[in-house]
DNA sequence: AGCGGTCAAGTTGAT
DNA sequence: ATCAACTTGACCGCT
C-alpha cells in the first residue's frame, strides 16, 4: 500500500494559507502586528483543516505543511511567542483540532523547512536560526501529529565529512521534540544518498529518499540499492519523495519539476513497500490523483492504510 | 479590480 | 559578479 502525500497547496481547491510580509508588519505599532498575524494564523489552522478534510475525502494520505503556517514566527525582528498573540489558546486548540483529525483518519503531516535551515552553517548565527525554526516547526509539529521535520544536509564548504559532523554536533543541540522528528534528506547538487546513510546510520536520524534528486546528483549506488539502505533507516513508515523534470530527462535542466509525475519515473522497487511517497509536481492534488490512477491501472495498491490492517 | 514589484533567511554552481 | 534553483505564489501598494 502506497501513501501518497500533497505538498503545501492546492492548484484547483479553494484552500489558501495566508501569509503576510516584515515590510508590511513593519509599518504597523506591536499590539497591531500581532493582531495581524493572530489572524492569520488562525485563518491557516481553519485552511489546514479543511486541507486535511480534502485529503481524507480523496485517499490522499499525507500533507505537507507550508513553513509559514504561523508567519514570520522566527524572523529576528518581528517574530514572536504564540503566548504573545490575541486568541492564543483559540489557534493552538485549531491547530491541536487538526492533529486529532489526522489521528482519527490514519493520516500523516509533515513539514520541509526551506533552504535558510542551514544545521552545519560555517556561521553562527545562521545555525541559531536553524535551530529556531527547526524548534519552531517542531512546536506545530506536535500539535498537528506530524512525525517528520524534514531537511537536507546543507552546506558542504569544501569538506562534505567535516561538515557533517558539524550536522550531528548542532543536531545535538535541539529538544527532543525536534530531534526525533528531523529526517535528513538527499538533495540535487550537494549530499547524495551514500553521503547521508552513514551519518543517518550514526545517529538514528531517517533518510527521505528522494530519487528524482539522485537520478540528478548520482552516487555509486543503484536506485535498488538506495532504497533498500533508506528504508533501513526508518523506525516509521518511510518517506520517500517522487518528482519527474519538466523537459524529460534529456532536457537542459532535468532538476526542474513537471506539473505531473509520469508514472514511469515510479520505481518499481517501490511498488510492495508500505511507504509515503511525497509528490513533487506543481500541478498539486490532480498531479496525486492522477498517479493513483496511473498506479491502480499498474496494480499497485494506493490509499491511506488502515491501522493494524 | 487589476497590475507589477517584491518578499527574512543560505549555499551552490552555471552563466 | 549576478542569478536561478531549491518544497510554493501571495502580498501589498499603486492606479
Amino acid at each position: 500500500m502506497i501513501r501518497l502525500g500533497l505538498c503545501c497547496i492546492f492548484r484547483d481547491q479553494p484552500i489558501k494559507f495566508s501569509t503576510t510580509t516584515a515590510a508590511s508588519i513593519g509599518k504597523m505599532g506591536r499590539p497591531g502586528a500581532l493582531a495581524k498575524l493572530a489572524g492569520l494564523c488562525l485563518s491557516n489552522a481553519e485552511s489546514l483543516l479543511r486541507a486535511l478534510q480534502f485529503c481524507a475525502e480523496t485517499g490522499i494520505g499525507c500533507f505537507r505543511v507550508n513553513s509559514q503556517i504561523l508567519p514570520l514566527k522566527t524572523h529576528p525582528t518581528y517574530g514572536y511567542q504564540i503566548e504573545e498573540l490575541p486568541r492564543a489558546e483559540e489557534i493552538v486548540r485549531g491547530f491541536q483540532a487538526c492533529g486529532e483529525f489526522v489521528r482519527q483518519h490514519g493520516l500523516r503531516t509533515c513539514f520541509h523547512p526551506d533552504q535558510f535551515v542551514v544545521l552545519n552553517s560555517q556561521r553562527p548565527d545562521v545555525v541559531e536560526a536553524s535551530l529556531q525554526e527547526l524548534e519552531y516547526q517542531a512546536m506545530v509539529a506536535e500539535w498537528v501529529a506530524a512525525d517528520v521535520v524534514n531537511i537536507h544536509g546543507g552546506g558542504a564548504f569544501g569538506d562534505k565529512s567535516r561538515a557533517m559532523a558539524d550536522f550531528v554536533r548542532n543536531f545535538d543541540r535541539l529538544s527532543l521534540r525536534a530531534r526525533k522528528r528531523l529526517t535528513l534528506e538527499n538533495d540535487d547538487r550537494t549530499y547524495t544518498p551514500q553521503d547521508l546513510l552513514a551519518v543517518c546510520r550514526e545517529t538514528g536520524i531517517p533518510l527521505v529518499y528522494d530519487v528524482h534528486h539522485h537520478r540528478c546528483n548520482p552516487d555509486g549506488l543503484t536506485v535498488e540499492e538506495a532504497t533498500r539502505q533508506a528504508l533501513a533507516t526508518w523506525d516509521r513508515e518511510p518517506m520517500f519523495h517522487l518528482s519527474s523534470p519538466l523537459e524529460g530527462w534529456e532536457g537542459p535542466k532535468p532538476e526542474r519539476h513537471h506539473d505531473f509525475i509520469d508514472v514511469k519515473d515510479f520505481p518499481d522497487c517501490w511498488r510492495d513497500q508500505r511507504i509515503t511517497v511525497e509528490v513533487e509536481a506543481k500541478a498539486k492534488e490532480p498531479a496525486v490523483v492522477q498517479l493513483a490512477l496511473d498506479l491502480r491501472r499498474l496494480g499497485v495498491g494506493v490509499g491511506i492504510p488502515v491501522p493494524g490492517a
